[in-house]
RNA sequence: CGCGGGGUGGAGAAGUGGUAUCUCGUCAGGCUCAUAACCUGAAGACCGGUGGUUCAAAUCCAUCCCCCGCAA
């Protein structure tokens, strides 16, 4: 079960890996979305469609109908990726080993629906996957197995989401491993140490250039590739801000202290951030060099 | 029919009736201890496609394709 890009990579190892049948995989219905109220399918969906896979796309998991559906598979255990729908006991207890999820945090830190993102807007020098039996809590299962990633200062959320997927995937096998024969371990989680993150809110999308370099940079990298930081040019339109760098430099706090070929560097309330790359309304995301080149911005103009 | 922006030499832009401009990049040469700096020169665009209006269209009209922001 699994829904985004994060989860297909789990899949694609998993049906690469020729160790395990899969049986069937369940990922959220087709929704409307982009431009022109198109309806488009989910990523897990796509793969499937592309390598012949049986396809379940629930309304509701918790559904009777879909809970006798999946009686019939007898699945012997159910791998769980970012399905972004909450399963209940009876699912839970369903397959022979339970349901297992790969989560992109080191449980008990970070649980929730957004841990990738609030790591690197906590400036964490240290993320990881963790592979969890799942119980009825929300991510509060006992571990399976825990692999720490190291993340680089300018690290953004998708490159750590790739990294991520790639040890989640790696991990799941290996646990996948353990538990048909009987070795694997489980480490009940520390409820003290446990922190939660939220969804991300819309409001959090703009940059307060009050707050200090790092932060702001922080954000940046947490909300690239989706749905981007922004801020507003001094026209009203809206700069998406995709890569930055924290750099020294002072000055009113959102005011243009550099524009030239050396780069854009905008004032913060600590510090500074050279701007690496943005997106203006309506074009596509352009290298800085570019977007000053064509006049986008000057020195002294004001962002907000 | 959800709202909106846009498609102009490799890149980013200007140009809204008279066959195209700027900045960057590229190539060649020069200056320099040297350079991403500076100087000189060059190449590179049938202005998204197709029809139409006009003496004349990148510029007006119609239609199609593509890209992007917002909303869901």
């Amino acid at each position: 079960m699994g829904t985004p890009n994060f989860a297909v990579k789990i899949l694609e190892s998993l049906f690469e890996s020729k160790k395990h049948t899969i049986i069937g995989v369940v990922t959220q219905p087709d929704r409307v979305r982009g431009r022109g109220n198109k309806v488009e399918d989910s990523p897990v969906k796509q793969y499937c469609l592309m390598n012949g896979l049986e396809v379940y796309q629930p309304e509701k998991v918790k559904s009777a109908d879909f809970l006798v559906l999946l009686r019939k598979l007898q699945p012997d255990v159910i791998v769980v990726a970012a399905y972004g729908q909450i399963l209940n006991e009876e699912i839970l207890n369903l397959p022979k080993y339970g349901c297992i999820n790969v989560h992109g945090s080191l449980l008990p830190k970070y649980r929730g629906a957004a841990p990738v993102q609030y790591a690197l807007l906590n400036g964490e020098t240290e993320s990881g996957v963790t592979i969890m039996q799942m119980d009825k809590g929300m991510d509060t299962g006992a571990m399976l197995c825990k692999k720490a990633v190291a993340v680089s200062e300018n690290m953004t959320a998708g490159e750590l989401f790739d990294a991520l997927a790639e040890v989640g995937a790696r991990a799941m096998l290996q646990v996948l491993d353990e538990l048909t024969n009987g070795m694997a371990k489980t480490q009940v989680q520390n409820e003290n140490e446990a922190t939660y993150t939220h969804l991300l809110k819309r409001e959090m999308e703009v940059i307060d250039w009050g707050l200090s370099a790092n932060v702001i940079h922080n954000k940046i990298r947490a909300f690239n590739p989706v749905p981007g930081a922004y801020t507003h040019l001094s026209n009203g339109k809206k700069l998406k801000i995709w890569r930055s760098m924290v750099v020294d430099g002072e000055g009113e706090a959102g005011k243009v202290i550099a524009a030239d070929k050396q780069g854009l560097v905008v004032a913060c309330g600590t510090g500074a951030l050279k701007i690496l790359e943005v997106q203006p309304e309506g074009k596509k995301s352009m290298a800085v060099k570019d977007f000053v080149n064509g006049h986008g911005v000057r020195v002294g103009d004001l962002l907000k």
